[in-house]
DNA sequence: CTCCCTTATCAACGAATCTTGATGTGTTAG
DNA sequence: CTAACACATCAAGATTCGTTGATAAGGGAG
């Protein structure tokens, strides 16, 4: 019964949200062989820097990825945790699963 | 190798985008009790009509929910299909995973 | 046919989003 | 210290999105 683990739509709404964008999809699809600094995503996208630090920050602030400081680069990583939760919400949310909020009119 | 069943990023964006929605979130989680007609999720939701049928539109563009006329209701069905690619999506774009498009300036 | 019910579409408005260029902040090199 | 580099933040503008209320379209009941 995985129902009591899901997340509820706030949360959930932020993390469709983080990869509703082509550019984002774009970094987590490069940042999913590892690490990787923002002057490399630029590189690699052929984005403006300050474009790639918004999309960053819209990533991180749904916890989507993470950051770490070393030196005066900033290395970026996929949260797997996040990405595994937003697999279980597709999987739960397929007909005939119940996955809650079923307050009424339902299953008559 | 599911890597080459994945979707391009610009259908990607589209199912993400149509899940960043509270409302939408909460339409698909009623269907996955199976089909409902729109006055039942309007009693359920208790949003207006016109709001409603916004967001259907926007679930059905985008592949996520499909629809059925019978008499003068029509009733939605989420898409089983679409939802189990948005899982592997998700579990093919974690770290190590090498989710396709690398191109160059990877792996190094 | 006429009325009513169910749903879709339209127009208008405010809010949120994305992009660009400039500026700010922190860090290393010399 | 000063200059250069990596990155974040800000302001402005264009575009997209979500809501609301009104109207249209499609079908069933009588």
């Amino acid at each position: 019964m995985s129902t009591a683990t899901l997340p509820d739509n706030r949360l959930a709404a932020r993390w469709f949200h983080a990869l509703s964008d082509e550019t984002r999809l774009e970094i987590v699809r490069l940042l999913s062989h590892g690490e990787r600094c923002v002057c490399e995503l630029q590189d690699v996208l052929g984005a403006a820097q300050s474009r790639l630090s918004f999309h960053l920050k819209t990533l991180k602030d749904a916890g989507l990825v993470t950051d770490r400081r070393e030196g005066r680069w900033v290395y970026y990583t996929v949260n797997r945790a996040a990405l595994d939760e937003i697999a279980e919400f597709a999987s739960a949310v397929k007909p005939g699963k119940h996955a809650g909020s079923c307050e009424r009119a339902c299953c008559s």
